[in-house]
Order: C-alpha cells, then structure tokens, then sequence
DNA sequence: TCGCTTCGTTTTGTATACAAACGGGTCGGA
DNA sequence: TCCGACCCGTTTGTATACAAAACGAAGCGA
C-alpha cells in the first residue's frame, strides 16, 4: 500500500468522498500528478480505478470529471443496495452467530446516548461495525465486494444528510430491530426490516437533496442518459 | 474503443473467458505485452481493470494470475446472482411493456426448435436479449452494472456447461415462464421462477464441474481463505 | 541434514519523453 | 453578419528507460 498510485486513490477517494472534490470537477492528470507528488503513471492507474467503482466519469469529453450525485442517482444506487442489503439480511439470519447480533441490538438500543455523548461520527462507525458483522456472517467474499460498491457511493450520499440527529435517532431503532430479527433467525423479519430502514434513509437523503437545490438549480448536470 | 488498452483488455478477457488462460495461468506483463503487441503501459491498465472486476487475482505474489474457478466460488456467485436477479425480476415486473416480455415467451416457447437448428449459441443470444429487455424494464444503469458484473463471470462459469442440450430445454422453458409472470405483472411469481431457475443453473454447472475434477484433483488451488 | 543468510535474477512500480487527438479560437469567405 | 475551415495549444495515450523490491537458489554454518 506504499505504491503511490495506492497513495493517489486513496487521496483521491477521500476528496471525493468528503465533497472537497465537487460533482462535476475535471480532473486534469498532470494538475492531479502535481498536486498530489506522483508521476502520470500511477495517478492514470488512480483514476482508472476509481471510474471503474463509479466515482469518476469519464464517458463525457476526453477528461474525466467527479460522477454526478443526483437525485435519481441515488435512487438508482438504493433500489440495488434494497437487492443486496435484504438478501443479505436473509441469509445472515440463516447463518450468523445470535451472540454477534445480539450484543449489536444491544448497542444500538444506546444508541441514542452514544450520539449524545459522542457524536454522529461515533454512530456512523457501529453501522460500520455492524457491516462488518453482516459480511461476516455472509461468509462471501463476492456478495461483500458488491456490498462495498454501494456503501462507497452511499458514504458519499450520506455526506448530505450528515448532523441529523432525530434521524439518526431512529435509524439506530431501526438497525437494533434488523440485529434482534437476525439474531432471533427471523428471515421474514430481517429482510422488511431491511427494507424499512432503506426506505427511512432513502427519503431522508433525498430531502435534504431536494432542500439544498431550491428549484432551478441543478446540483451538477443530470444522471447518465434522458 | 481503438486505444491499445482497450484492445488488449479485451483480448486478454475474450481469452479468460474462453478459458484460453486457464485459472491460475501467471499473467507476466513483459510477456503478455509482447503476445499482444502493446506496451506495458496500456497493457497494465488492461490487467487493473481485469483485476478490478475478479478476472484476474493479484492478492497471492506480486505477478497476477487468472482468478480461480471452483465449486465455492460459483456457489458465492449465484448467491450474489439470486439477489440481483430476484428482486430485478421484481422490479422488471411491475414496470415493463408487456409486449417486449410476451415476445420474448414465445421465443423461449419455441427454443427447443432453435437448439436443434442452430445450436446452443442461438439459445445463448435469446438469453442475452432477455438480460437487455431486463435491464431495458430496470431502467436502472448502478443495477445493470451489478447484474453486468455477475454476468461476465457467469460467461466463464457456462462455458464449462456448455452442450447439454436437456438441459438447455429445461432452461428455455424456465425462461419462458419468468416471462410470463412478469408479463403478468406477477411479482411474487416472478420472483419465484427465477430462484427456480437459478437453482436449477447452479446444480447443473456444480455437476459438471464436480465430474471435470475426479476429486483429490483439485482444479486449481481453493477459493479464497479458509 | 536442516535452516538461515545472502546474493543474483526477474518482475513489477515509477518517471519521463514523445506522438496523436481533441477543443478552442481565429481568420477568411459568402 | 454568420458560417465554415484551418491552425495552434493543451491534454490524453503510448513507449521506453530506470529504480526498487520480491522471489528463488545457492552457499555457509550449526
């Protein structure tokens, strides 16, 4: 990892990801290779990367730009995270290890202290946990690769509707009753359990999407085609 | 699509594929830039990008090697596959022109004609246009590129299963009936004749993989970990 | 005889130099 | 004045040269 085209894609990346790198921003090689220290060599391989996983468009003009993050982007990008996220909940209630996910439930039903002690960050990083205990209760290496795909562009989306606390309140019920359901190998449960909290979350992003565009002004260009 | 990466990209995929470049084959940039007449500059972003999508593993050594092929990772595949494809089935379901799916029953119905005129590859190109009318009622490009991603090594997978004609029959008249109930509008039906289907998929290549390696001959080293 | 260290070869990773193509701008003509 | 063609600058795409690191083998020592 102390390859320096690793270095510029995780740099890269994390712009991205934290909107310092708007939607709609070309991203010249050489200004890129220089800002960053590193050769055109390994920023092309840096930058072909991260078309590939989505977060760089290159199919407009010769010079790539950030991908767009739209409100039909992320429709798009949740009804495919419904796909993975409930099937997966399924065969995590078949297969998972109930102590696992119970002492996850347990978490999040403290959740709300835990976000009044330490903040949305500190939350954000049990749902990560609580990823990684799905992935491993998956036991498959493909389906996470898939996973991963989405949680990168939805940690992106996520940015917007960062600092809402009533939310993140009641995402944490919602996580704590997709824990007891797997637990409890509730399949049925799990998955519109699932579901539900996807819904929450889509409409929440996409109101705090729709708040930050008056009208009339399009954060950056349209989705891919009409 | 006439750079020298793109063109090598290809030719090293259509020969993975192929199983030309058996699992595990050492991919040696030097020599590969040689056979293919490109320098090892296009040709390295030609093996990110396999590397990238899982053609090509460059986690064990430092010289990359054709991704395995076992029983285990198929089996990771097609759990990722019913995923997509059940709730793609959903979806396509509740949105698409009844016309597009009525045409494409009756050309499953009658497929059994087509594997005896034309052959398997005929039958392949029918399911090929299913996939499109699938992504076409999706309308959904972030799903497409998840179901393009399991496609393309779905195509290696097949061509070991190739040529079992029963088969294909059982497999046109599956079709036909996922197309009939999302013609219908059926969502539950749907959903359900393509986890039939996929079943029936996955048992059939697990068979015959199971025949091609006699046992204690392991086609080419084990899945990932443990 | 087994294990460790060390050296050599091979392979990847990076930098730079060069060629080609796209876009913008300007000049000329209708 | 408007349209079109041509030219030039910038940017990407490709090739090659160089550096660093990893694998393997051989030799030494216990």
């Amino acid at each position: 990892m102390a390859r320096a085209s690793d270095s510029a894609y995780k740099a890269l990346r994390e712009q991205i990801l934290h909107w310092q790198l708007l939607p709609g921003t070309p991203l010249s090689e050489i200004e890129l290779a220089e800002r960053l220290g590193v050769s055109r060599t390994p920023l092309r391989a840096a930058l072909a990367r991260l078309a590939l996983e989505g977060l760089v468009d290159t199919s407009r003009g010769r010079t790539g730009v950030v991908s767009d993050v739209s409100a039909a982007s992320i429709t798009d990008l949740f009804e495919l995270r419904e796909a993975l996220e409930t099937q997966a909940a399924r065969l995590a209630a078949r297969r998972c290890d109930p102590n696992v996910f119970d002492a996850l439930a347990a978490r999040f039903a403290s959740a709300p202290e835990l976000l009044l002690t330490e903040g949305s960050d500190a939350y954000y990083a049990l749902v990560t946990e609580f990823d990684a205990a799905l992935d491993h209760a998956l036991g498959n290496a493909v389906y996470r690769g898939a996973l991963d795909g989405v949680r990168l562009h939805l940690a992106r989306a996520r940015r917007i509707a960062t600092a809402n606390p009533d939310r993140l309140a009641r995402s944490a019920e919602e996580h704590r009753l997709i824990c007891t359901a797997i637990r409890d190998g509730d399949v049925a449960l799990a998955a519109s359990a699932t579901t539900v909290h996807l819904n929450a979350s889509l409409t929440t992003i996409l109101e705090t999407l729709e708040a930050r565009t008056p009208a009339g002004h399009p954060a950056s260009g349209q989705k891919g085609s009409a």
